[in-house]
RNA sequence: UGACCUAUGGUGUAAUGGUAACACAGCAGAUUCUGGAUCUGUCGUUCAAGGUUCGAGUCCUUGUAGGUCAACCA
């Protein structure tokens, strides 16, 4: 009954609506699910990516299937291999491992050859138009399109015209290979699609070998079905694309890969575009793109968000058709809840204020026995010296304390936490009247929770001893945006005219000692204060952390702050 | 003013024609050497109007609202 509350296995819940088509096609004998993770390596990957990659992956484990890592690598003008390696190292991160590495790329002959065979069955056509003139004889939402001068030419002369294209006769943009459908469709998507572009551009992985590359749309159900992918899953924009999708592979008569759509996760305070987070990075908002304050998972792991509590989020926002807006609060929720059960709890002192211990002898001082994690025996004990003088934090004493003020005071009594109880006596101040100095006194008899008479006091602080406390730099983040949905402008206004100005506030702190070993990435709970997590900028004798998330905090609740 | 998608507490997600529930957030309390954690209680929900049905959040019709689509991006 005590024990520690499990994350809701996903097998405990309600099925989400993809779980049901699968399990309704198993009902009808079809056994095997075969998904893909098909990002553009053209940016890194944010916590929208990560809703994806958990359905992805984490269908394919619960029905005993495989999922596909592919690299939607169509367009080598905003694509690198930077991007590539980013990508693989974030979904490893996030736990999971995909069946095969695949690249769109690695299709390209492939493709090329079912182009010519479109061609030869009439199904598309090189056309000569400008963009300008394939633009607006598109035809708009409500108005059909119209039919290019050259969407009539004879087979040969097509094939004639796109093997010239392959071969690099034309210059960029002079022609495009179109699906022959039907300009007047009511979808958009169905006008004579372009499926072929000439771009006189290296490709990462295949070099200079092409300089006609395909469409997404051409690409990417070929793709699928030259892997057998069974549940294709994709945002809800790519919906109007599913006719599509499904014309090609038709047309081909290939294997008949089936597309599925569902709502991407946005996230209040903050943005989750690839352009505006590139825009931010580039033009220097953020320090990069693993900046703590950005949505991109190396972003995260960098402010010390974990795996699980990122799947357990991805599991807890559920999976559905209808635009979304999650609360931040609830990623919060999840790492506090990951972190308490396993970070190893430290005493930092954030804005220090020194306390004389007048009663306690000088040159005196004793080993405290700390508790690693109170949710976590196994995580064992350590020692903090304690010693006449200390330091402790500047909002756990007030001159004049309000109502519900718990903590330190002239006349009352705290307990410091893991030793004694102490009582303030006296406030030193300088000559500007700020208060510099407490001389307290403790309960000597006071030691493991107990007192010399049973009485108990309501508060408890943390402290550092002054002599060995190490000094070290905090980050403290907050949202990166000062409004809930910053793509929601107001007229005249872009979205980075709501970036919050204390997105990151950087302060000096006191640290116990054992902290000084502490490597990049290592998480603590700095008691009453918040979840950290080493910087990789972090080194011995240069201590930066970064502040994951902080702890609930009621009392700043009460105070009304 | 075309096609398609969507509409359930503050935010998400369930309820598969039969008592509208779960999580987060909120509020109140218990407990606690972290104003943390834990525990208990509590507030609050079916876009609208018709229809089908013994019975509708669910099915049908019509509205309304929001979203997507007019890159040689994905």
């Amino acid at each position: 009954m005590s024990e520690t509350k499990e994350i809701t296995p996903a097998a405990e819940r309600p099925l989400n609506f993809l779980e049901e088509i699968i399990e309704g096609a198993i009902a009808r004998g079809e056994t095997r699910v075969h998904t893909r993770f098909p990002p553009e390596p053209n940016g890194y990957l944010h916590i929208g990516h990560a809703k994806s990659i958990c359905l992805n992956f984490g269908l394919a484990r619960r029905y005993g299937g495989l999922c596909n890592l592919r690299f939607d690598d169509t367009n080598p003008v905003k694509e690198d291999v930077e991007y590539v390696d980013s990508i693989k190292e974030d979904v490893r991160w996030l736990g999971f491992q995909w069946a095969g590495e695949y690249y769109a790329s690695d299709y390209f002959d492939q493709l090329y050859t079912w182009a010519e065979e479109l061609i030869a069955k009439g199904k598309a056509y090189v056309d000569d138009q400008t963009q300008e003139e394939i633009r607006t004889s598109r035809g708009t939402v409500t108005v059909p399109g119209t039919g290019s001068p050259w969407r009539n030419r004879s087979v040969e002369e097509n094939l004639d015209l796109f093997r010239r294209m392959k071969a690099g006769e034309f210059p960029d943009g002079a022609k495009v290979l179109r699906a022959k459908i039907d300009m007047a469709h009511p979808n958009m998507l169905m006008r004579d699609p372009i499926m072929y572009r000439i771009l006189h551009t290296e490709h990462h992985r295949t070099g200079d070998k092409w300089c006609i590359y395909p469409m997404y749309d051409y690409a990417h159900g070929e793709s699928d079905s030259i892997e057998r992918i069974t549940h294709s899953i994709c945002t809800l924009e790519f919906d109007v694309h599913r006719p599509l999708y499904d014309w090609f592979i038709e047309e081909l008569g290939i294997f008949p890969s089936h597309q599925y759509e569902f709502a991407r996760l946005n996230l209040t305070y903050t943005v989750m575009s690839k352009r505006k987070l590139l825009q931010l990075v580039q033009e220097g908002v953020v320090r990069g793109w693993d900046d703590p304050r950005m949505p991109t998972i190396c972003g995260l792991r960098r402010k010390g968000y974990t795996p699980g509590s990122i799947r357990a989020f991805a599991e807890k926002v559920g999976v559905a058709k209808r635009d979304n807006v999650i609360d931040l609060g609830l990623l919060e929720f999840c790492v506090r809840e990951d972190l308490n059960r396993t970070a190893s709890r430290r005493m930092v002192v954030v804005n220090p204020l020194k306390v004389t211990i007048t009663n306690y002898p000088e040159g005196q001082s004793e080993e405290i026995e700390c508790v690693n994690n109170p949710e976590d025996e196994s995580a064992g004990m350590r020692k903090v010296a304690f010693a006449r003088e200390i330091y402790i934090d500047r909002d756990d004493f007030m001159e004049d304390p309000p109502k519900k003020y718990y903590r330190l005071s002239p006349g009352a009594e705290v307990r410091l936490r893991y030793s004694y109880l102490l009582r303030c006596d006296q406030v030193v101040r300088d000559a500007s009247g700020e208060v510099v100095e407490l001389l307290c006194t403790y309960d000597p008899q006071s030691k493991g929770g107990q007192s010399s008479d049973g009485r108990k006091v309501k508060g408890v602080i943390h402290w550092v001893p002054a002599a060995e406390a190490i000094e070290g730099e905090l980050r403290l983040y907050n949202s990166l945006f000062s409004r809930e949905n910053p793509d929601d402008v107001e007229e005249g206004k872009t979205f980075k005219d709501y970036l919050n100005p204390e997105s990151l506030v950087t302060v000096r702190a006191f640290m116990e000692p054992s902290l000084a070993t502490a490597a990049p990435g290592d998480k603590f709970q700095f008691e009453r204060v918040g979840y950290f997590c080493a910087d990789p900028d972090s080194a011995p004798g240069k201590l930066v952390f970064n502040r994951t998330v902080g702890l609930k905090d009621s009392w700043a609740k009460i105070s009304g702050k």
